[in-house]
DNA sequence: GTCTATAGCTGGATAGAC
DNA sequence: GTCTATCCAGCTATAGAC
């Protein structure tokens, strides 16, 4: 009666296969041929596993949206100090997307497309978003108070943050060319950004 | 023989329509009966005019190009001062942006889809975009030099520039649920990023 | 230049054999 | 559970009348 975990090699297959072109491709571009290709597989087993193709892509996208926030609600919620915090966010950020790198332009592109997903999505969760700025905002805001950093808009500095730890991931192919270099070079680039950001945006907090 | 300017209200409409459902949806999942509706014809008129799916989207798709990067190189070019030069910059993404809210995520799209497309484009504008980064990079070595600013490197602080401009545009959908605000108030909150942003970066940049 | 009708193809989904 | 064959809807593209 157990549900098999480990022999199911073929379900695996597909939802790597699947992960793989609806991330690339989207929704629309992505067919259950190419799919079922790279799985090493022909399309009747797809919907054999999956019934459909929007179920198949319901999936695959919560996942990559759990990928995309994972951890970051975690370092909000922590009790590290503010700098420590920024750094770890940083971090985190540039080290999961140099991992996966087309996460938040897959994301984002679906949830422009379909924007009550992210709030269907965050009601499975559990905690409204909301809660992650409220918690970061009482705490740079009382920083400012005790004097410790310039009076900023808290609302402001946290997309600063994601904007500069995410953005260059989704503009990577105007960047390669602007800096005339490759993949290689593009993560030698992010990988300095993981020390650079951090210190740009504590250097702008200074009083 | 005069090729007709005014007249052709029908190439317009459908130009129009299709920019606007190209850019919402992308080539894939954008259908030519759909952008016939939206401009009031029917499918056949469509290829009366533009013979192709595919040609009509390179159109779209070029002027969407220049559109993301309108102004951007004569900024850059221009023999403003950095400070002012960042402030022209940033107030000049967010207020195109604004304009045009869906432009960063269809373009950017579509080049991680077909990342060679840039280059081409590059290659029809002229310059080749490194030249703009060459130019930048040069005048914020200068200032480093003169002991104006602190010591960073320029790429970084370009991309951080860019990111801090378009990012929020992307991830609207996150944002809105986050601060639990609607379309107007995404815009307000970005009409105050247009001083924030500038205001942050120099303070960044501060000796 | 604009329409209706339709050809022709692509791709998701199902039936049925093994 | 996996395959082949096939159905059928949806879409691009074209032909031909007006």
């Amino acid at each position: 009666m157990v549900k098999e975990k480990l022999d199911n090699q073929t379900e695996k297959a597909i939802l790597e296969a699947a992960g793989k072109l609806f991330t690339r491709k989207g929704f629309a571009a992505a067919r259950m041929e190419d799919i079922a290709k790279e799985a090493g597989i022909n399309r009747a087993l797809l919907h054999y596993y999956f019934r459909s193709k929007e179920k198949m892509f319901d999936l695959i996208f919560d996942q990559r949206v759990n990928e995309f926030f994972s951890g970051l609600g975690e370092i909000m919620f922590s009790e590290k100090g503010l700098e420590e915090k920024i750094r770890a966010i940083v971090e985190h950020e540039i080290t999961t997307l140099s991992a996966h790198p087309d996460l938040p332009i897959f994301v984002l592109q679906e949830l422009n497309q379909n924007p009550q997903r992210f709030l269907d999505h965050a009601g499975k969760a559990g905690a409204h978003p909301s809660t992650l700025l409220k918690k970061f905002s009482a705490q740079v805001k009382d920083e400012i108070k005790k004097g410790k950093i310039r009076n900023v808009d808290p609302s402001q500095l946290l997309m600063s943050i994601m904007s500069m730890a995410i953005y260059p991931f989704i503009a990577k192919p105007i960047l390669k060319t602007i800096f005339e270099t490759d993949e290689q070079g593009f993560n030698l680039i992010m990988k300095k950004r993981k020390k650079e950001v951090p210190d740009f945006i504590l250097s702008a907090l200074k009083v």
